[in-house]
DNA sequence: CGTGGGCTTGACCCTTTTCAAGGTTGGTGG
DNA sequence: CCACCAACCTTGAAAAGGGTCAAGCCCACG
């Protein structure tokens, strides 16, 4: 389901705020700028599949893509979620392997296109710039690690609170203490790695224990106190 | 439980049978090999822990160590192991942040300590090395993202079957087709993400099964196909 | 106005964990 | 050389935690 909306154009200088572009000089951005192309996509749009082949990247500008691995009985696991000024599916570029992940828009977004010999060229041309690259996908291995620990050892009802303060801390909170992410009780299940109907029990005891209140799909963050201990979240 | 043991002398020469230093020039390993250390490590040692600062990378000449997580209640989390030609505790080193796993020995080895500067020195001088240990770094989020989805959605059984076959690759068969790497039940349980009981229960079973037979910590491999279908790994 | 997707709840069952107890092994010191 | 200790392995029984199945509800949308 790739619904490629109308071309976009975004000016060069629009690309620095993202902070993967900091390091580069004037030339090297607008080298960025000419050979990229820039779509809106649509709520549900699949930006590339598990299994096939990329040649570059998407720099996200605005909107919300979910990445997940799908198992082999066709559950998806959530990964993360990329946002504004996020670069997605270079790890398949560099490493030069089938995409190993799904993205798929969820919530109306704006890519830019970014060929994977713009990027190997960055990474070739401005040491900086590689090292910035290199300091992400660490972090994002980190995260990737502590998360594999979480779901290993963590209980569902461990886990789920600790996601919704992941979520608050990826999509903040309004100024009623409301999330700003709306999710299907799917999508919270394949984050959490369970199943719907227990995200569903879950939520509903966390209602009664007033730690948070949900209206339909968007859900407030109550005490956040309480649910840092639930989740038995530190540092 | 650190337990260096005495200083060895490693020639430069030989650090080029490790893939990652391939591609470097004479200069670039000779300045490798007059900043290094190198130093033999008792079972039992463990070369930094989590939430250590470390300033530099080791690359394993000999032995192995297992890279591990410790859970919010102190169980470990096992993420991989590192042998022969593996760089360890670089990406800590890259973002610059605080060890975020621990690496102890667990079978006698041969480390070489590389600083962080000469390592930086490397990215920043060489892009195809660059390129080379990004590629790494985007291999293992692969692998971390495959091990999470496992464990998010397959059953004990599935990844105990899947662990073993792991092992197979990783360290591969004697003649006699036993897994040449010595693993407690605990070890097992760890890198599965369950209890160490589960796994005796289990591997029993698989032995009943015909798919594994058993002699103290020496596990052989009976029925790789079968191994195979009962954790559900494809590719 | 009907239909489908998503949400909710209840009941049941199975996998896995936990707790307890006993057995085995290897290493150390007397 | 033997005895002892600690670490590790094994098994059983009970309990919990979660998954699965089934049914009904609600709401948005064509």
């Amino acid at each position: 389901m790739k619904k490629e909306g109308r071309r976009i154009d975004i000016e060069p200088g629009a690309l620095r705020q993202h902070d993967i572009f900091r390091g580069l000089s004037d030339e090297e951005l607008a080298n960025v700028a000419q050979t990229m192309t820039c779509n809106l996509f649509k709520k549900g749009s699949v930006i590339y599949n598990e299994g096939s082949r990329i040649n570059g990247s998407y720099i996200i500008n605005t909107g919300v893509l979910k990445i997940y691995k799908t198992g082999f009985d066709g559950k998806e696991q959530i990964i993360r979620f990329a946002r504004h000024g996020d670069l997605i599916g270079f790890r398949s570029v560099i490493s030069d392997e089938l995409a190993c992940t799904t993205a798929e828009v969820i919530q109306d977004s704006a890519l830019c296109y970014i060929p994977g010999e713009t990027l190997t060229g960055l990474i070739k041309g401005n040491p900086e710039f590689a090292m910035d690259l290199m300091k992400l996908t660490c972090r994002e291995l980190g995260e990737s690690n502590k998360f594999l620990t979480d779901i290993a050892q963590k209980t569902v009802r461990e886990r789920l609170a600790e996601v919704l303060l992941l979520l608050m801390d990826t999509f903040e909170l309004d100024e009623d203490n409301y999330l700003q992410i709306s999710l299907t009780r799917e999508d919270l299940a394949n984050i959490v790695g369970t199943a719907t109907e227990s995200v569903i029990r879950l939520l509903s005891e966390f209602r009664a224990d007033n730690m948070i209140e949900i209206n339909g799909r968007r859900i407030k963050l109550l005490n956040i106190p309480k649910l840092i201990k639930v989740g038995n979240v530190y540092v």
